[in-house]
RNA sequence: GUGCCCGUAGCUCAGCUGGAUAGAGCAAUAGCCUUCUAAGCUAUAGGUCGAUGGUUCGAAUCCAUCCGGGCAUACCA
């Protein structure tokens, strides 16, 4: 509707000589001003040396609108072109939205492919609740993009190589250790979470006291990542995450693609030694050169990390997306860099940065830190609200502001929590369904055919019918942006425009059976957005609560 | 110090490709259940959009400076 607005003012333009011009066509706040309008005149008023309402008369005057899209057209306030979209329109819309399998499916993309990299956490301990919003943001961010046809590959990379999985083998032999010996020292920046111990105990109940004295410490890493990995892997299953590839560091030392990108920059001499170490070349854009390779010949997470992306891009695809807290900040930008200068595109490589999250129990707040024994898991937050309620809290708000979670909130089983008013406007409509199947024996002959569409005139019903037919555009909007939140705002509009519906307007009506049927068919175009809509989020659609 | 993010109602936050009277949820106050789920609806109250300048027909939105908070600034990842 919107392209047909702007194509028609267009041909008005062209029709009077004025100039072309980018403008924008939106929803006004106001209903009194119409459906959509238009600040095309407002805009070209410098350059015509015109009043604007002048001009936005001389469009109208020029504009030639089919009746049967637009019920009227007028100019408002400083020089808005205001128009009202017909019934009609809205009322095909519905239509439109009852025979179709997945309304609001886009295939903008169809025929791509996208690539998500998320959670990524090392296997060194299991997730805790700050890692939640990741997880939950990259799993709505996905569903989207497979929503307007991309074909999603679901990616995890994990360091397996490097000093934190070092330091993981000598904690868990240090417990282990200390179950025959509790004066063996435990190293002094190790992991000092239970689930070490916990680990050390499953060693010692299957090896006893075998590996006492032992200085296998790859036994002890590749026993704790695959603990540590099970524990993941089962939470994320909480979520229905299934991450399709899981990528691991030593695979890019294995297929040589580390040595080769070491290469590269000693070639185009964008790096040197010194002090023992390897240096990357930063060109002035950061405040110094970083090193690649340590003194000790073992690369940062710099070199794997370079080698990984600019393997994600060789995989050709058409989108590929990293997401990070903001304390990852400046590490994925060394990398981007890293890997321009190795002389690859990295147009298609779009990185989220989500802010960082502090937890609330009442009055209390606190923040996740993996040095202290006192850890908040996400586990332990999933038992605490809910699989909904942690889905909804992490991506209902912005990723780029801090996020406040309250927890007391979220496990609020009332009218307190913003999950529910989502889902009891889903579950209120299977009520409704439900009753005019069990009990109105007469509507279930009608068909879409007998639906009269003159029947829907009330204000509430409207709004709904015009709410809906956004649902497309704000898919693509949300899809555009990468911002799951976006359309969780729809959604609730959509939530409480049904609520209004609903108690204003009674559904089931005996002496009504038309009435009725029409009715129900808004409650079942509503459900079925609405259960579109809470799939992409990644919440449930319950039937009853 | 430098870079990035944030500062909007008592609290948590939407709104930001400039647009018409700044929105929602929670908290507060007052109403609505013999009728499809009251986890709902209705109404009232609540604001110098951090501050100051600028850009223009028009600024919460863009620019500059300043103030406050977070994150980063490792031969950890």
């Amino acid at each position: 509707m919107k392209e047909y607005i702007r194509l028609e003012i267009l041909k008005a333009l062209k029709k009077l000589d004025y100039p072309e011009k980018e403008f924008i066509i939106d929803e006004p706040k106001d209903k009194k001003f119409g459906d959509l309008s238009a600040n095309i005149a407002m805009l070209l008023s410098k350059e015509l040396k015109n009043n604007p309402r002048e001009i936005a008369k001389n469009i109208l005057d020029n504009l030639e609108m089919d009746s049967h899209k637009i019920s009227k057209a007028d100019i408002a306030g400083p020089g808005f072109l205001n128009f009202f979209v017909s019934d009609n329109y809205f009322k095909n819309e519905l239509l439109y939205i009852l025979g179709s399998e997945d309304y609001g499916k886009l295939n903008t993309n169809y025929g791509k492919t996208a690539n998500i990299e998320w959670v990524s956490a090392n296997p060194t301990g299991p997730l805790h609740a700050g890692h939640g919003r990741q997880v939950c943001l990259g799993k709505a961010i996905a569903n989207l993009l497979e929503w307007t046809g991309y074909k999603v590959t679901r990616e995890y990379y994990y360091n397996d190589a490097g000093n934190q999985m070092n330091n993981l083998a000598k904690s868990i032999r240090a417990r282990y250790e200390q179950i025959f010996n509790p004066d063996f020292p435990f190293p002094q920046d190790g992991y000092v979470g239970e689930y070490i111990k916990e680990i050390a105990n499953k060693i010692a109940d299957e090896f006893k006291d075998k590996l006492v004295n032992s200085s296998d410490l790859e036994f002890f890493k590749n026993f704790g990542e695959k603990e540590n990995f099970n524990k993941i892997i089962k939470t994320l299953e909480k979520f229905g995450i299934v991450h399709d590839i899981f990528y691991n560091e030593t695979s890019l030392y294995k297929n040589g693609n580390i040595d080769e990108l070491k290469n590269i920059f000693k070639e185009k001499n964008l790096s040197y030694e010194n002090e023992g170490a390897v240096w990357l070349k930063m060109s002035g854009k950061f405040e110094k050169d970083k090193v690649i390779v340590k003194a000790t010949g073992e690369p940062t997470y710099r070199l794997p990390d370079m080698a990984y992306h600019i393997d994600k891009i060789k995989r050709k695809f058409d989108l590929i997306i990293d997401i990070f807290g903001s304390d990852h900040f400046d590490t994925y930008k060394e990398v981007l860099f890293g890997v321009q200068s190795a002389g690859f595109d990295t147009d298609k490589i779009k990185v989220i940065i989500h802010q960082m999250v502090t937890f609330k129990k009442g009055n209390e707040s606190f923040k996740m830190s993996k040095r202290s024994d006192n850890v908040y898991y996400l586990d332990d937050l999933i038992d605490d609200v809910g699989i909904d309620a942690t889905q909804f809290f992490f991506i209902m708000r912005s990723a780029n502001t801090h996020l406040d979670f309250d927890v007391e909130l979220a496990k609020e089983q009332s009218d307190k929590n913003p999950v529910y008013y989502l889902q009891y406007a889903y579950a209120r409509i299977c009520g409704i369904l439900r009753n005019a199947e069990e009990n109105f024996e007469s509507f279930k002959k009608f068909k879409l055919e007998d639906l009269n569409l003159d029947l829907i005139k009330d204000e509430y019903e409207m709004n709904l019918l015009k709410l809906l037919s956004r649902f497309p555009e704000e898919i693509e909007d949300t899809a555009k942006t990468l911002e799951p939140h976006r359309l969780i705002s729809y959604l609730n509009i959509v939530a409480e425009s049904f609520h209004i519906f609903y108690h204003n307007n009674r559904v089931l009506d005996l002496e009504n059976p038309s009435l009725s049927f029409a009715r129900l068919c808004i409650c079942k175009a509503v459900q079925k957005i609405l259960n579109s809509g809470f799939t992409i989020i990644g919440i449930k659609s319950p039937e009853r609560m």
